[in-house]
DNA sequence: GTTAGGCTACTCGGATAGCCACTGTCCGAGTAAAGTGGG
DNA sequence: CCCACTTTACTCGGACAGTGGCTATCCGAGTAGCCTAAC
């Protein structure tokens, strides 16, 4: 049970990009730089979150990444399954038919128990990570620590963000 | 995210060995004859387990292994991190302390958000898998899968099952 | 017949190669902006 | 001065090697049972 670096990476991503004013977009070398990650790498799972419909990607010049829709409607599950995959962590391979003695092929109908319950604890994960979107996330801007975090970002936004169309497509 | 095959194999075998009668012990060939695995792959699991407290070895020969404690108080869990390890899926790489800006480092004694959310998802997926015990995965008797999977297992302990010591140690 | 000794065979235990997926990287297709020449 | 074209440079997108961990395997340490031989 491992996940990959760039589940993190992806994640700290968006919620930067969640704070990102409306029709800007931001590049993904930038990206990169402010993370302090290699940009090629970070450029596959953004890839991946393009392709699963969570970010918006602007070609050519001045173009880059932009939240595909309002950060309200963006769970961690959305971007944890786009960049780790759909398929759950645990595949019954249903060894139950191997052996000697195997039992009969209609008992194969259901899932054996251990499936189901294995299947039913990465439900009640996938269950708590849908339930915090990216909005949740943001700290409280009057706390010290999210003066400071939003200090951060706008700062960079002023140095990298730059302007897009406003909504290009849909 | 993706779990060892291992971890299916030694659910199931634990699960077997849960409906072996007591002072009785199987054998790690015979396990994995039963579910048409490496012999010497499952043996690393079972060690594992071994080494977990799980399950208790007899040495020499009419040894093997059995439940050290019993099936109700033996949960998933337990079998499960035994083989996975202890660690967390998610580990938080703070890769806010990279970057051009990084912010002060008073500021990273507290996990950020997305660690909090990851690691409070993960939490849901044990809890869950800590409610299931071993006993509770057998299927009911009355039915006719759990009287066929008896019926088999019990053929098969007739044939493979050894005596050893009721309770060597503890 | 009984018993002590040695032997055998079977078990678990840890240390050792092989392969796949994640990690990290590269170059190519596409596009908006800027530069340039002509009208 | 205005406009159209060319060039440029920058972006995303997919295809290509390197490495760590899971997969699979082997041989060694230890022990219970069995055989043998002496008493």
């Amino acid at each position: 049970m491992k996940l990959g670096d760039g589940v993190e990476q992806a994640l700290h991503c968006v919620l930067m990009l969640s704070g990102l004013p409306a029709g800007q977009v931001l590049a993904a070398p930038a990206l990169a730089e402010f993370h302090g990650v290699s940009p090629s790498y970070l450029l596959k799972h953004l890839q991946a979150l393009s392709n699963a419909g969570i970010l918006q990607s602007v070609p050519g010049p001045r173009g880059g990444y932009r939240l595909a829709r309002p950060a309200g409607r963006i769970t961690l599950l959305d971007v944890v399954l786009a960049v780790e995959g759909p398929e759950p962590a645990f595949r019954c391979a249903e060894i139950r038919q191997n052996g000697p003695s195997p039992l009969a092929p209609r008992f194969f109908k259901k899932p054996c128990a251990i499936n189901a319950a294995m299947l039913r604890a990465e439900r009640a994960y996938r269950e708590e990570l849908r339930k915090v979107t990216l909005d949740m996330l943001a700290s409280p801007p009057d706390s010290e620590l999210g003066a400071a975090i939003s200090a951060r970002a706008c700062g960079f936004f002023a140095q990298r963000a730059r302007n897009a169309p406003p909504s290009p497509s849909h």
